[in-house]
DNA sequence: TTAATTGCAAACTATTTGCAATAGC
DNA sequence: GCTATTGCAAATAGTTTGCAATTAA
């Protein structure tokens, strides 16, 4: 399923295929998350959740992002310190993470489906998930580090 | 630095370069988190280091495996549930890891390398750190499921 | 001598859970 | 009608912090 497909009809099918229920907080929990480029926290989401449906509870929020992960809609990215990001992109990337200001790029690169495929080779493992995490300074973070330090 | 150069003395100098004070505790820390290839959690170095040093409190362990993350020694590996590991392999490499028993294998391969240029490129972002993490099942896994089910 | 570090306990934060009320199927 | 789900509050788990006593430099 690409971002262009994902109507409420089809995010009610993925719930119902696998039986489960179809509530309209879970409904918005998941375009919300399903929709997101941002790599957004649970709390992010809960905000924006809150905008349309003021009495949802962050509670709901981390149950329908478990569900999400089940459906395997929605990868779990956890950080040694703050919140974990939840990833709506399951195709082999790579996530480029500023240090300084969370800012999060998805690249898209063949490269990571090779070495997938490497790794499955060496170690004869069975491949279900992948996660490849690139942490640095963006431009824009690395311009005001020039500034207060001069 | 490498796993054979690794001694008390290497351990200290890394220590003092930084004007970090060498206690005892922490050399005992150290030395076993540096020389770990099992990705250890906080607890299990914890467990280590009190079979020589039984007073040390797990508060320690956790600030002095901060120091390292501080000497570029180890890494921190968070993951959606449990505690995190800490990993001594600095290099770029891939952590090709077991679903079901946990088990993870480092696999150095220099597609990971070629990856890290690439986004650097593709974002302009200084690159740090890295983390690349395949997820799977490995044969032992695979093998025992396989008999579970039949 | 003095400033950092230790170990304890308490605090903190993110996430999960139990449960009565509610809503989907 | 039955069962899953909600939203609240309380519990949990991992990690961090404050502080008096101790130790390295």
């Amino acid at each position: 399923m690409t971002l262009q497909t994902l109507t409420d009809a089809s995010i009610i099918d993925a719930l119902r295929r696998k039986r489960f229920k179809a509530t309209s907080q879970r409904i918005a929990i998941c375009r919300i998350a399903l929709a997101s480029r941002e790599h957004p926290t649970a709390k992010r989401i809960f905000a924006e959740v809150k905008k349309t449906y003021p009495t949802v509870s962050l509670a709901t929020v981390y149950k329908t992002l478990h569900v999400l992960k089940q459906l395997r809609l929605v990868q779990e990215l956890a950080f040694s310190k703050g919140e974990n990001r939840f990833d709506s992109n399951m195709e082999p990337h790579l996530n480029v993470a500023c240090l300084q200001c969370g800012k999060v790029i998805d690249v898209n690169d063949h490269g990571a489906r090779r070495l997938i495929l490497k790794a499955a080779e060496k170690t004869r493992y069975t491949i279900t998930d992948q996660r490849f995490d690139i942490y640095g300074f963006c431009e824009k973070c690395k311009a005001r580090m020039r500034l207060t330090t001069q």
